[in-house]
DNA sequence: TGTACATCAGTGAACGCGCGTTCACTGATGTAC
DNA sequence: TGTACATCAGTGAACGCGCGTTCACTGATGTAC
């Protein structure tokens, strides 16, 4: 058996165990569970003989599970890809204005990295959709694995942060993970939002610009009483 | 027919009609969707003929909307009666010691508040476990309803903060409303992790608590911020 | 107070259907010598 | 370079089973007169 494709970085898939988790994908991704998909319709959607799934996978857990890493590499990297690049933007922004403040420059940066972040999962709709129903699904299996990528998410935020220096100063580092966490659970629900109403787009970017903002304030404020209070 | 059972508020209900909606909670409580229960199955559950359930309900999602609209009525009251207990006890400290500040009430009151509001969802926690999970589930239906639903515990939230001034003064309401949007529905995600983590409970507890701080001193900040500059 | 009728929750048998799973098979590709 | 063998994706027929839905029935309760 062959074992690598010709850019040799993974075994080469069979064609049909990719339609099987394409048919999945287009499956669940109107509304449905992937536990509650069956073997013989998921066949039907592929083209193929209802045998064939056995080829590939054990249950439609084993299915979903595949399925959600592969979402998972499809949103991770890209979504950190750009925030470093908003980043990087910015600082140049800032040689020509360096009388800006940090907080400025976080705001800056969170105001592009939001817009390019929703229209990113918004072209990745149905990985998102399906994530965020298997998260909260009847797959004890799948919801871990999914609030295992969620607190991946929130590691990466809280690394890009410290090391992009996107917050104002003062803030510590506990602290930025804490909002790290909220941010990133709640800037799936806002993505899902973004996705299913078009009208709304403009509004929900701004609603979670300012949610952004708000938390970064209150974390400042809180930490600043903090210290002062230490002193 | 008699229409009105002892004590007058409610049709009287068939047994038979209880029983099936029980057994849904029990069944869909542990892991499972509403609409992906079987008739057979529940009646089972149920101890009953499968065909008793079309005496009661057209089919799942009947069922699962009026499960959905009863549990909403379980929490909704008692939650905004927490609320104004809470507010009113904090009133008579600040009879006591008028000095402190409102931003200081409101904290005093949210801290107690949430530890009810915990431990309310986790006595009602198939409810809780049930409307999230169909919150983002498969019927287009069902999550209309939750988000209805939702919408009105925020609206709550909102009016509450209002008339029992539990806000720092100057927060604009609508600001005061986006404020509750965020928070109402955060919190039935950590109600959700309250309630499957019991040995995190304490941090959990801090952590609502310190979100809440934060969101209402950042919009306090942003709301300064754009006055003084209207100014 | 008694009788006849309507309503409705719950029953039990029967239906046809799609499901998951099994088995034995085919045919293409890769590997050993 | 050619041959024999192993591997593995995909096929097709067959199985028994539980499902949703239907129909005609029972028996209790409420209502009209």
């Amino acid at each position: 058996m062959k074992d690598k494709s010709k850019d040799g970085t993974r075994p080469t898939e069979a064609p049909g165990k990719r339609a099987l988790m394409e048919a999945a994908v287009r499956l669940a991704a109107s509304s449905r569970c992937i536990t509650s998909l069956g073997l013989r319709e998921l066949a039907r959607e592929a083209g193929l003989n209802p045998n064939t799934f056995y080829r590939h996978f054990r249950n439609m857990e084993d299915l979903g599970l595949q399925l959600l890493r592969e979402g998972n590499e499809r949103l991770r990297g890209p979504l950190r890809a750009l925030r470093s690049n908003a980043a990087q933007e910015s600082m140049a922004d800032s040689a020509i204005e360096p009388s800006r403040e940090e907080m400025q420059r976080g705001r800056r940066v969170s105001q592009q990295t939001v817009k390019l972040y929703f229209d990113y999962m918004l072209e990745h709709r149905d990985t998102v959709v399906i994530a965020i129903r298997e998260l909260h699904g009847p797959s004890e299996l799948l919801r871990a694995e999914l609030r295992k990528q969620m607190d991946g998410f929130a590691d990466d935020m809280t690394a890009d942060i410290l090391a992009l220096r996107l917050a104002p100063a003062g803030i510590c580092p506990a602290r930025i993970q804490q909002i790290a966490t909220l941010l990133s659970r709640n800037t799936f629900y806002l993505a899902l939002d973004y996705i299913a109403e078009p009208e709304r787009r403009e509004a929900i970017l701004e609603l979670a610009q300012e949610q952004i903002s708000m938390l970064f304030a209150g974390a400042y404020l809180l930490d600043e009483v903090a210290r002062k209070r230490a002193q």
